[in-house]
DNA sequence: CGATGACTTGACTTCGCTCAAAGACAGTGG
DNA sequence: CCACTGTCTTTGAGCGAAGTCAAGTCATCG
């Protein structure tokens, strides 16, 4: 199960009060194996559903590695996205024991599936652990926030700047900063309000004007990181 | 709700397990008079700021009753908001010790105001407490995702329409169900992601097409349910 | 009752969406 | 190893909806 990765899940946040201006591991490590002591590890391979909007929320989960979506189906058949889900994030918080949006693995993804009623029960007895927990849903909550301010530029080039701005903090962290693109440009669609051409032509231009270049359709890296930071925080 | 300030402050959100559709009281008695015991009760005037994005994050607010938004300052001189907070809305969670935006009354409201440091110790020392506030953010966290499914509709007609079926959950439940609006236009607009303009148009819309009746600028009947809920649901 | 700010309405422009087709890429099996 | 196929992506043309600019109307408060 959970040995298999050994050290068990992580979390990742900011903290509530002063600190390093950057995400923290937010467990223990007896928090890690209190946790991973009723989590099982799973593996999923790309495209692969984790769970349906609707269904009953019986687990949630840690993604151990990978990248996940999270969408809504919409009875017209858009499908927005909501978030996309990194190494270290939770998701699976029910509302009224029943999940909120579907997900999905857009590469193979590791992850700890966790049971929600023992994970609740671990919380009512450990504050510390309920406070790490509160601390991570917080920073998700902002992201969101976040990402609602996006919404609203109007402006393609600025939306999928921003975006690739964005992923930039989830690339590994070289100087050289080369930012990869897992999903497909259809869900970065869907998760920025714009129609998949839309989103094609913000990237060509911006490779035209040589503030970014591409090395193959999922990799990109900043060549004009003056200009690119201009157009992401111009809003 | 709030009435009796006396009592102290009370949250609402729906629990993560299964149970009634709607919306609870969070707070056990013995917690609300426990947050009293760390908290003042506050009152500002309508258009009064209570924090600006930036500043020290000392307190954590609970709305008792008015009404408040929260926004961001860009570069720009564009100003999206990101949230209105309603009575049993709780804000001002920070990212390390400093608030991520600016929150203003756009009622007159009464809040209090609670010791950052002092809640978080009781939080750690009760998780019985930090799960229910773990509860509240995770409300908080479904209904910013809410906010950019919204956005992500291209249609102002359409975003329009879903805005007055939220706001329809914050008016009193009367069978009649008058919606009321306590924010201007413009701060819809930039709740919305659209133009004053837009937005203006779209009401009128409504209104000449019979979906709804405007009894001052302010209040809005529904009139005609059945197109209401196809227009606001049908994205 | 007049002034200030909020709201509505109209005309014009722009930008992103839709539809359509061609081009690149990855995985498969010969 | 390479051709094949389906999928993802890019690019183009035309249209419509929302933005901007500019008056004009309404309400609210001194």
């Amino acid at each position: 199960m959970a040995e298999f990765l050994g050290t068990g899940p992580s979390l990742r946040a900011n903290p509530f009060g002063p600190g390093p201006a950057d995400a923290a591991n937010l467990l223990a490590p007896r928090h890690r194996s209190q946790i991973a002591s009723i989590a099982a590890s799973l593996q999923f391979p790309r495209g692969r559903l984790i769970y349906r909007e609707g269904s009953d929320a019986d687990c949630v989960f840690i993604l151990a590695n990978g990248v996940v979506k999270s969408f809504r189906d919409l009875p017209s058949g858009k499908r927005p996205v909501m978030t996309f889900l990194f190494a270290d994030d939770m998701f699976g918080l029910a509302q009224n024991g029943r999940y909120m949006n579907s997900t999905q693995a857009i590469t193979p993804v590791t992850l700890y599936s966790i049971d929600a009623a023992a994970l609740a029960d671990m919380l009512r007895r450990d504050a510390e652990l309920a406070v790490q927990i509160l601390c991570k849903v917080t920073h998700e909550l902002r992201s969101a926030l976040r990402h609602a301010v996006l919404l609203t530029r109007r402006d393609a080039l600025g939306r999928v700047t921003m975006f690739l701005s964005m992923l930039e903090q989830h690339s590994q962290p070289g100087p050289n900063s080369i930012i990869q693109l897992p999903m497909s440009r259809s869900d970065a669609a869907n998760y920025l309000g714009l129609s998949l051409e839309a989103v094609s032509r913000a990237m060509s231009l911006l490779e035209r004007s040589e503030v970014i270049a591409f090395e193959g359709r999922r990799n990109v890296r900043v060549v004009d990181r003056t200009r690119f930071d201009k157009i992401a925080t111009a809003l």
